[in-house]
DNA sequence: TAAAATTACTACGACAGACATAGTACGATA
DNA sequence: TATCGTACTATGTCTGTCGTAGTAATTTTA
């Protein structure tokens, strides 16, 4: 049983995927789903911070400064544990709503 | 490039592609989603009828009643030409979702 | 035959994620 | 020195979903 509300909250799973990978700050998140999507998906700045917020609020992140000398300094962000299980939960939501759908739509 | 508020809008696109097989009403739309799901996916009651507001309004269904003699009478929906080609349209824009969420989920 | 379940809705309000708009701040490049 | 790229924050709006509740008629069952 799953909700309707659907994609609208996987901005986060997509985010931790990355985040699987290595810890990583806004840009470069912004710019690999660029480039993953092939250009198709490009996340908007508010909703990716504002995704950054939520997933550290639900303890899914922790975050920590670079130390890049001089300039900006970033916030980086890395995936917990308890970021890890969901993550895992939000894939298998995700290929059930893939089978829920499979009998609405034309090839 | 799509939107990242998807499958909440795909209560619409669910409707039309039973409508597109012949017009129907409420209830019987309802038990499809059910049965076509296998009970992964029961459709609220006042999301549904929103769903058939919000269609009607966008031109995508056209509603009659239902020529049952006594009982309450039923409000029967009809696919619109312009709601065909929203149907497709949709049925496009999901096949991309996968695409673009492919990188981002684990088998 | 009375009660409960099923069918067929409407109204209202809350919630959350996405996003538009705008602004701040710094460094590197032209 | 002006623009572009990087790195954010704040605020408010929009929309689909859904919780809750109520109405009303018909059908089933106890």
């Amino acid at each position: 049983m799953i909700s309707s509300d659907v994609i609208r909250g996987y901005n986060d799973t997509i985010i931790l995927s990355l985040l699987l990978e290595q810890p990583s700050y806004g840009y470069e998140i912004s710019k690999r789903i660029r480039e993953l999507s092939g250009g198709d998906y490009i996340i908007k700045e508010t909703t990716l911070y504002s995704a950054f917020n939520r997933l550290e609020q639900n303890g899914y992140t922790e975050s920590f400064y670079g130390n890049e000398t001089g300039g900006k300094r970033r916030t980086y962000y890395r995936i917990t544990e308890k970021g890890r299980t969901y993550y895992q939960e939000k894939c298998d939501e995700w290929h059930l709503i893939q089978k829920i759908m499979k009998p609405f739509v034309q090839f």
